[in-house]
RNA sequence: GGGCCCGUAGCUUAGCCAGGUUGAGCGCACGGCUGAUAACCGUGAGGUCACGCGUUCAAAUCGCGUCGGGCCCA
């Protein structure tokens, strides 16, 4: 478990942890309960268990393992009082607990009938549910029936009985036997269930209910007690079924018997079947302390909130008295002196105490050596230990205070407690939440936590429970082996809210695998450059680069200011699966897709810039910052990169970035008008890369001009013009004014019908003149009356209805939407362009063929690129020295048919042209 | 039987408390980029927001009910 938590990045007191196993962790409970004690909050009483008769040891619910077991099926007839020859049908499989039958219960909505029932010639007038009349009948082999009339539940209600074997049971002539009425009687057997308070956890609370006597008269050793009266007295009760059929059959209350397979619980150590009896128990009076509970619950802080305002009160709102005893051996002992003469009872609360009453001092408070410590009784008596130890959820009810070492040290605990945080599954609803809750009512009448966030469960990535036999079970380590604890860490965290249940998918692991690695990426980005550049702290302190910020810089700075004030927020709601997207958008939106694609061609200026310089301080301060929220979701990239940027260049740093304190947002630098246009530019951006697309022009070739043509006003770019001119690879940012729209082709279209009538024989001519003739021109004079078109020096009027004119936008500028208007690229060719274009195309090609040959950056080569177009070949000598530069050629040569030399020659295909290529490393 | 939570694209989900044209990732198809490169980017197709009724000018969102899944209780 330790190692699992470690794995994970759970940081702990791994050197001390607590164990209730201690003394002073055991005086924590013994203090707890004698202040219950104190507060008339602790009470013995009865209650129904699952008990071993062989271990003689209650056992949790959690312990029964169940299979099928034969066991008697019998039906017995209650005769009822005052009415002659009658009795109720009720049906049991454990005959041994007739002797302790109290009641008898029926369904409150079910029909009951009396009915005349004749075998051999007798006849005998029996109760029961009206639909099971039939089957019970044949059961008992009933050769003919007549209805005497029919009973409502209320009716069945004022019955009473006397018991079938009140003859044997002594105990049981004192006891009023009625009819209840219960909901969880089912329409099966015969309708009627037999009610024993001391064997049936159902029985039991029927019992409590209606103030029943809990009569159990069987002992912890399975047999019965005197109280079962002589003849049973002794015998075990799995053996004594046959002797209760026997003397049931003999008092003629047998209607019928016989064998039925069916569920069974056991015993998960010995196997031996278990039984229900009631046993004396200590209870905590949580129900008197309900109301006030309910009050601490609506001052706690619930994540969600409805965790508490509804689940956990509705919870407390049914909470019963608590349990706390359990015979065992192993667990902490209750602190619990009785005296057997006169009956009084003493709490122990510290060992100290135990000494100073008894005289002994234990060095270990468990048993055995705690049974061994008596007290004297103020009456004269010997006051000896309850047995019992106590619900192992008092162990953990109690750790608030246990694990600060109270009531040993005091100091902690005024310090620490109550505590600022709990978590836990929602399954702990009625476990942690309420066991702290409960101890800590008792003995200081107040909650011991001030919050809680109750998160869900894992489950496969279809909903369903993780389990052996399904096979789905995924275990964490094997996703920390095969992607790391971070990567686990941020999929939960960010996959759903905390309180919900996760579907574990793999490809959600992977795709925030995807995700962390671009993060990473984009740290060990810079990091090359910086080591060449011999960055030092001097370099990584933004405030000496203030007036060399560019726009960009001060964009991202802030946004990660923004996002720091985001993520502080988010985390005081718990709502982690928000930080985890927030997070995720800033590093792969605006650190990785956009500000690391602005910053890469500063970061290849070859001298200490102060441009270039301030783009390492500006990323270095996003990185660290990144690094210490991301320190909670992503402990080890965190502290990797910590390490590294911070530890790195200064010795006087905090040991680890989990030592930082969690960083503030500089206010100053958060601008959210330039966040703003920037978002704007980001999506002019996009839509020029989508009209590209359109117009068949790649992004490596530049355009003269990007039109913005905005739907209403206020389209600020806030100084981002040169972003967005890099960023779409154009010379020039035209921003239009609202509504306008750059400059259409018109296209001119003659009318027949109305040119025809009025030219007639000329007509064609006419046709023929419009084709030529200039659309704007035409249009223009259109506007002001009739235009003249001309032809062969010949000049026709013609009027506003012989032409149509149409809108075309041109082919030279695509367009494409955006959310403020249209962005317009304007893709006309010049030599200029075309001559960049190509030499990008060499660029490219030749830093590919770098990349082959494992060249390290700062490398030099000798380059010899051959084109086989003349004109292409004019067009790339103009950017002959821009290309040398950009490929670190030392010596460069451009031409026709030169003769290829290097240690790498590739033949390459440019826009059709063949462009022969060879480099090698320059000496 | 009772309390609470969940149901949105093929899959995983955001949005729901504070009503105003459902947003993303994966997968799929097409295209682009190339010294972060066993990466990366763009475009596109794909949704009766489980179902029904109600409140409202307007409902994925609020209310009631039904169905399906989960946790707890009886």
């Amino acid at each position: 478990m330790t190692a699992q938590f470690q794995i994970l990045g759970a940081w702990l007191d791994w050197e001390d942890p607590y164990m209730t196993l201690k003394n002073e962790y055991l005086e924590a409970a013994w203090w707890t309960l004698k202040k219950a004690h104190e507060n008339n909050l602790l009470e013995r009483g009865l209650r129904v268990v699952n008990w071993c008769p062989r271990c003689q040891t209650a056992i949790a619910d959690s312990e029964v393992e169940y299979w099928d077991e034969t066991d008697y099926s019998i039906y017995v007839k209650f005769p009822v009082i005052g009415e002659e020859n009658t009795y109720i049908v009720i049906w049991t499989t454990t005959p041994w607990t007739i002797p302790a039958n109290v009641a008898v219960a029926v369904n409150p909505s079910f029909q009951y009938s009396r009915v005349r029932a004749w075998k051999d010639g007798k006849a005998e007038i029996l109760i029961m549910a009206s639909d099971l009349v039939e089957s019970v009948l044949k059961t008992g082999r009933y050769q003919d029936y007549e209805l005497f009339s029919t009973l409502t539940a209320e009716q069945m209600q004022e019955l009473t009985y006397s018991h079938p074997l009140g003859d044997m049971v002594p105990r049981q002539k004192d006891i009023l036997h009625k009819v209840y009425a219960a909901d969880f009687v089912t329409a099966e057997n015969t309708g009627c269930v037999h009610i024993a308070p001391g064997h049936g956890l159902e029985d039991y609370e029927l019992g409590m209910k209606n103030h029943m006597e809990i009569f159990c008269p069987v002992g912890g050793d399975g047999r019965y007690t005197a109280e079962a009266g002589e003849k049973y007295q002794g015998l075990y009760v799995k053996e004594a079924d046959s002797e209760v059929i026997t003397d049931l059959e003999a008092q003629g209350r047998l209607l019928a018997s016989g064998r039925l397979a069916h569920r069974y619980g056991h015993c998960w150590r010995c196997k031996t079947p278990i039984i229900f009896i009631a046993t004396s128990q200590w209870f905590l009076r949580i129900s008197d302390l309900r109301d006030k509970m309910l009050d601490e619950v609506s001052r706690i802080t619930w994540y969600p909130e409805w965790a508490g305002s509804a689940r956990f009160a509705d919870w407390i709102n049914n909470a019963r008295d608590w349990c706390i005893s359990r015979q065992r051996y192993w667990g902490i002992p209750l602190p619990i002196w009785t005296c057997p003469a006169c009956g009084h009872l003493e709490v122990i609360g510290t060992s100290a105490e135990l000494e100073e009453r008894s005289g002994q001092k234990l060095v270990d408070l468990h048993r055995p050596d705690v049974d061994q410590v008596f007290l004297e009784c103020p009456c004269g008596g010997k006051m000896t230990r309850s047995p019992d130890v106590f619900d192992v959820w008092f162990d953990s009810a109690v750790a608030s205070w246990a694990t600060l070492r109270f009531p040993s040290h005091k100091e902690e605990f005024s310090d620490w407690w109550p505590a600022d945080f709990i978590t836990e599954g929602h399954d702990q609803t009625r476990g942690w939440f309420y066991s702290q809750l409960g101890a800590s009512m008792v003995s200081f009448g107040r909650a011991p936590y001030k919050s809680v966030l109750m998160h869900g469960f894992t489950l496969d990535d279809q909903g369903r429970k993780m389990s052996k036999s399904i096979g789905n079970i995924v275990q964490p380590e094997e996703v920390v082996q095969k992607f790391g604890a971070d990567i686990l860490r941020f999929y939960v965290l960010g996959a759903n809210a905390p309180w919900e249940d996760l579907h574990f998918s793999w490809d959600g692991v992977e795709n925030t695998s995807r995700m962390l690695n671009i993060f990473w990426n984009a740290y060990r980005f810079a990091l090359p450059y910086m080591v060449l550049d011999k960055f030092d702290a001097g370099k990584a302190d933004l405030s000496r680069y203030e007036s060399n910020l560019r726009p960009e810089d001060r964009w991202i700075l802030s946004r990660v200011n923004s996002l720091i004030e985001d993520v502080t927020a988010e985390m005081d709601g718990y709502q982690l699966h928000r930080i985890v997207r927030s997070i995720s958008d800033f590093i792969l939106e605006d650190l990785s897709r956009w500000y690391i694609q602005l910053v890469r061609p500063r970061t290849w200026i070859e001298q200490d810039d102060p441009d270039k310089l301030a783009a390492y301080a500006t990323i270095y301060e996003v990185l660290v910052k990144l690094s210490q929220i991301m320190a909670p979701f992503t402990p080890f990239i965190s502290e990797s990169i910590y390490q590294n940027l911070v530890k790195g260049l200064d010795e006087g740093a905090p040991q680890s970035v989990h030592m930082c304190n969690w960083p503030q947002a500089q206010k100053e630098r958060i601008d959210k008008r330039l966040e703003e246009s920037m978002s704007l530019v980001r999506e002019a951006s996009m839509a020029a890369s989508n009209a590209r697309q359109k117009g068949g022009r790649k992004l490596r070739w530049p355009v003269s001009e990007i039109v913005i043509a905005p739907a209403k006003e206020g389209l600020d770019l806030g100084g981002l013009e040169n972003v967005l001119k890099g960023q779409t690879n154009s010379k020039k940012i035209t921003v239009l004014a609202a509504g306008e729209k750059p400059k259409m082709d018109l296209e001119i279209a003659p009318v027949h019908k109305k040119i025809g009538p009025v030219y007639k024989g000329e007509a064609k001519l006419v046709v023929e003149a419009i084709a030529a003739a200039d659309p704007f021109v035409v249009k223009k004079q259109l506007a002001c009356g009739d235009a003249t078109v001309s032809i062969a020096g010949k000049e026709y009027k013609i009027t506003a209805e012989m032409v149509s004119i149409k809108e075309l936008p041109p082919q030279n500028l695509p367009a494409a939407e955006f959310s403020r208007g249209f962005v317009y690229v304007d893709i006309t060719l010049t030599p200029e362009l075309e001559a960049e274009g190509y030499a990008r195309e060499i660029i490219r090609r030749i830093q590919d063929m770098r990349k082959e040959l494992d060249l390290r950056v700062e490398d030099q080569i000798r380059a010899v690129v051959d084109i086989e177009s003349k004109p292409i070949l004019d067009l790339a000598m103009r950017k002959k020295d821009h290309i040398a530069s950009e490929v670190r050629a030392a010596d460069f040569q451009l031409g026709l048919g030169l003769p290829l030399q290097g240690k790498l020659v590739k033949d390459w295909d440019i826009e059709g042209i063949c462009v022969r290529i060879g480099i090698e490393r320059a000496a």
